[in-house]
RNA sequence: GCAGGGAUGGCGGAGUCUGGUCAAUCGCGCAAGGCUUAGGACCUUGUGCCUUAGGGCUGCGAGAGUUCAAAUCUCUCUCCCUGCACCA
């Protein structure tokens, strides 16, 4: 047959959409909601999508057979910067950009103009979600979708921020972003040339006195552990210096990086000196309060850090190699040896040479062959080994790990004010803001953060994930390591669509903070709209009351002019609904969006609503390729969907893996997907063939699989194994199907059974098709509305799987031993002429049985003297299967053997050969019958 | 750098937690045969190496160890992927 998917695709939306089944109200039943991240319209829905969104449908879909209330909303998220990013590059008329709309996106030419504002583009892209998530079918209750930036919606995320403030989650301080001098903004990835990531890093400015003056040298550092090997200083004597005025004290600074450290601290220029005017100056070690000597290095960078830097001759290559170069040429230095202040952890002795020299050494250096390129390697190398291994001779923190003590001796430095926090770009390239200009540190003041290290509040989150059911399992532990990690976090941005942020109105609320426990407003957005309430009426009570409960209901009602009846109303909806609750994802949203989820669900509602269940998927790939973010490598869903059919895309991006697993969309994958739709439907429209009648033991098997298949699939769909479970339900019943007609299975009401069963199973999966399918198997109700079969003992018969099982593999053998024997010179030129397949005798399955009951091989082996352990193993292990052997306890000799009288049309026609004989080995005269196994016949051939 | 994940046939990918059911589910590809006017689809069989009877050998990134037994447990090494925050 051929399936019109576009027809019936049409024609069941039809009918879900007017049955209403999916616009969930609160019942009696037990109830779930199921949500996926809402999506980010700046463009089109591409496939994607649909893995997050196919995976809660298909979970929905199953949880409503379970017999679950299920609610499954969507919602838009238009937040942030990039939809005002886009805008402001048609404003420039991008022509890069407007061409990828038009001929990527199939935007219309004459909507282009109308994007110049980025409300339009949200709601343009919206249009377009809405548009084909319904095309798709995913069972949502389409009366609760808002966008992010709804008024409504809006006055919830205020009262978010005012519940933080309250509860004390939120901080302000000082905070370091990427910044564009030339646009005066924060710039993040998508912001840069190359969508490069600003990496900020941390390093220490430790300052070192001037002797006799009042003026500091700043050595930015990454190894301030170092300090006590400091021998000197070195400034670049070919570079410009500032004397600057810094918070609270003077320093020298290279010209380079007065304006650069601008936007980190006060500075003022007091006047300008040459590198070469500092040489000689005498410094004292904070540290030790030795008196060290500034002297010339021409390697120092002046853009980077300050332009001076601390001279540790035992533990930087550079450093020594710089010194014995200077006294070689007959300057006066620190004359060795040079104080080692780290050892490797695993030799206690402190080694005569400083490591430097030893690993310059190592790469043949000396001063007649002093190359960068040597001294480079061997810093990597030392550096590398010592944070490895490193472990600080003396001091306070002696025998400590090098990598350890680093943190501890910065902060002291801090704290004693002999140091101070300086940013720098850690990226390997200079970054570069879109508009051009190079992308600097700037340390923003009175920025608002969430404190997610708050301790009272993590501990709630630890103990709560305890109880959370994750899935995949194994990302567990990701979530735990991030919640451990995770500290402040920016919650204000200057710029972008959203809400203001209520503290300081200049700004808004960074987007994905406003997008934490925006699922709660699901449960009560339909009553809102259809009371007609407005959004100023929806002051901090409302929320107070509606999702806490924590105010008196006529206190509410007067306060906002809300209605007692719709105020009881919203709060029912939200305790019913909320309580149970199913989180879907991408695995890529798990570092932020999905943890600031637990966090501010656990912090601002009662723990009885706090999420049961996350549920994170893995990647889509695009024939094999990961799809980028690149517009041009995205694959949109409504082509794919046009041409295939959604439940096509369903099976192949959601059945064929399981969700911890990138799943690959390939054309040739969905075709054949396709053609195997037809060949079920096939077999459905073929049933008429059949009658009904009396059951024969292959009627059984395949009762007898069906029931193996429910409780197979029931396990898998739990488990979120999609993959198993299509796997077994639409190939294993194609196979098993074929394997039943092979048998001369012909009973009309067993294959009904069978394929109704599997049919009920798939449809989570397959809903329109399945529904296609139910009805041709002539159903007249809606396949929605069935419940997930149940198991039932009473049809599984494990002895005829069994049974069946040992046929198939007596065909493979004998096949084998035919494919083998006719090659025997003897059999030149004959034909065989009967095959005797001879059963074993009771006793020997009386034997293994007895074996088997043991269930482990290694329990029987225990019981095995030493020497004979081996013999017995490999005897034991000619039972292919011991697990298996557990179910010849209900086969006997006698009926294994007229099973296979039975089964020997079957036979016959598999091995080609019309003259079979089943024997009884006691009844045997042949010479192989004592080779004869319980779960393997003895197989004797004879050719003629 | 830090952290996490991974390496299995021509390919995608099971199996690893809980060692023996594993020459390795399933699918793709490939080969032969059937069906067909032809092609496609579909069906059957085969697809590491050897083998004159259902057997043997080799094999799951490399090396070592534990065990009667290792893809699976332990240790070392090599290579690959992902994330690192104010950004959706």
């Amino acid at each position: 047959m051929v399936i019109d998917y576009k027809k019936i695709e049409e024609k069941w939306q039809k009918a879900w959409a007017e049955s209403t089944f999916f616009e969930s109200e609160p019942s009696e039943k037990k109830e779930i909601m199921v949500t996926a991240a809402m999506p980010y319209v700046n463009s089109p829905p591409h496939i994607g999508h649909f893995r997050t969104y196919g995976t809660a449908d298909v979970y929905a879909r199953y949880m409503r057979m379970r017999g679950y209330n299920v609610l499954f909303p969507v919602a838009f998220h238009k937040t942030g910067t990039p939809i005002l990013g886009i805008a402001k590059r048609i404003i420039a008329n991008d022509q890069d950009l407007i061409n990828d709309f038009i001929s990527v996106y199939k935007v219309d030419k004459s909507v282009i103009p109308k994007m110049v504002d980025p409300y339009f583009i949200a709601e343009y892209f919206k249009k377009e979600f809405e548009r084909e998530l319904k095309a798709c079918g995913f069972s949502i209750d389409w009366r609760r979708t808002f966008d992010s930036i709804d008024p409504l919606f809006s006055k919830m995320v205020e009262w978010q921020f005012y519940k933080l403030k309250d509860l004390g989650f939120l901080t302000q301080g000082a905070h370091p972003v990427g910044w564009c001098t030339n646009e005066n903004n924060a710039v993040g990835q998508h912001d840069t040339k190359g969508d490069m990531q600003p990496e900020i890093e941390k390093i220490v400015g430790i300052k070192f006195k001037e002797k006799d003056t009042n003026n500091f040298f700043i050595c930015a550092t990454f190894r301030p552990e170092t300090i006590d090997g400091v021998t000197n200083l070195f400034v670049n004597p070919d570079v410009e210096y500032s004397l600057v005025e810094l918070d609270g004290f003077r320093a020298y600074v290279s010209r380079d990086m007065v304006a650069p450290l601008s936007y980190q601290m006060g500075i003022k220029i007091i006047e300008e000196v040459k590198g070469s005017d500092l040489l000689n100056k005498v410094a004292i070690n904070p540290s030790t309060n030795e008196n060290i000597p500034v002297l010339p290095g021409r390697f120092v960078k002046p853009d980077f850090g300050t332009g001076v830097v601390m001279s540790v001759p035992a533990h930087a290559p550079f450093d020594y190699s710089t010194l014995k170069v200077l006294e070689n040429s007959g300057i006066d230095v620190p004359k060795g040896p040079y104080k080692s202040v780290i050892r490797m952890d695993n030799s206690n002795k402190s080694d005569d040479e400083p490591p430097a020299f030893a690993y310059l050494k190592k790469h043949n250096w000396s001063i007649d062959n002093n190359s960068s390129e040597i001294v480079e390697i061997a810093t990597k190398e030392l550096y590398k080994d010592e944070a490895h291994s490193g472990v600080m001779i003396s001091g306070k923190y002696a025998n400590m790990k090098e990598s350890e003590a680093r943190n501890l001796i910065r902060n002291d430095l801090i704290e004693s004010k002999n140091a101070l926090l300086i940013y720098v770009l850690a990226n390997d390239s200079v970054v570069k803001c879109r508009c051009g200009a190079t992308v600097i540190v700037k340390v923003v003041e009175d920025q608002w953060f969430i404190n997610y290290g708050d301790k009272k509040w993590k501990d709630n989150v630890i103990a709560h994930l305890s109880t959370m059911k994750l899935y995949p399992e194994k990302t567990r532990i990701t979530y735990q390591r991030i919640i451990d990690w995770i500290e402040e976090r920016a919650t204000e941005r200057a710029e972008g669509l959203g809400t203001k942020f209520p503290f300081n109105k200049e700004h808004i609320i960074e987007s994905l903070s406003d997008s934490t426990i925006y699922t709660a407003f699901y449960t009560i957005i339909n009553i809102l709209r259809s009371a007609n309430i407005s959004p100023e009426s929806l002051k901090p009570e409302f929320f107070d009351y509606v999702f806490n409960g924590s105010v008196e209901i006529e206190f509410v009602s007067k306060a906002t002019g809300i209605s007692a009846y719709v105020l009881k109303h919203a709060r029912e909806s939200y305790e019913y609904w909320y309580k149970n609750t199913s989180r879907h994802s991408g695995t890529d949203l798990l570092y932020n969006h999905l943890i600031m989820y637990i966090f501010n669900n656990v912090g601002i509602f009662k723990k009885e609503y706090w999420p049961k269940q996350i549920v994170a998927n893995a990647l889509l790939m695009y024939n094999g390729q990961k799809m980028s973010k690149s517009l041009r490598n995205t694959v949109s869903l409504h082509n794919v969907r046009e041409t295939y059919g959604t439940d096509a895309l369903r099976a192949v991006i959601i059945g064929s893996v399981n969700i911890d697993s990138d799943s690959n969309f390939t054309d040739l994958f969905v075709n054949q997907m396709l053609q195997k739709f037809e060949q079920f439907g096939n077999i459905i429209s073929e049933l008429n063939g059949y009658e009904s009648k009396e059951l024969k033991p292959i009627d059984f098997w395949l009762y007898s699989r069906l029931n193996s298949k429910i409780t197979e699939a029931t396990q898998n769909m739990e488990e979120f194994r999609f993959g198993d479970a299509f796997n077994g339900l639409f190939y294993g019943s194609l196979s098993e199907i074929k394997h039943y007609v092979d048998r001369n299975g012909s009973n009309k009401l067993v294959l009904t059974d069978f394929i109704s069963g599997v049919v009920k199973m798939l449809s989570p999966m397959l809903p329109h098709v399945c529904e296609e399918f139910w009805s041709m198997l002539g159903n007249n109700n809606m396949l929605i509305k069935e419940n997930w079969p149940e198991p039932d003992n009473s049809m599984a018969s494990k002895e005829v799987e069994s049974e069946e099982k040992i046929i198939e593999d007596t065909i493979s053998d004998v096949r084998n031993a035919i494919a083998l024997t006719s090659k025997m010179e003897q059999n030149q030129k004959k034909k065989l002429s009967k095959i005797s397949l001879i059963i074993a005798d009771q006793w020997k399955f009386d034997a293994y049985n007895a074996l088997v009951s043991k269930r482990k091989l290694s329990e029987v082996l225990s019981l095995i003297d030493q020497k004979d352990k081996e013999r017995t193993a490999k005897y034991l292990s000619q039972f292919k299967n011991p697990m298996e052997l557990i179910a010849l306890k209900d086969i006997s000799s006698e009926l294994l053997y007229n099973y296979f009288k039975d089964a020997c049309k079957y036979i016959k026609k598999e091995v080609d050969c019309d003259n079979i004989n089943i024997e009884r080995e006691s009844e045997s005269q042949n010479s192989r019958a004592s080779r004869a196994l319980p779960n393997k016949p003895s197989i004797y051939l004879e050719w003629n």
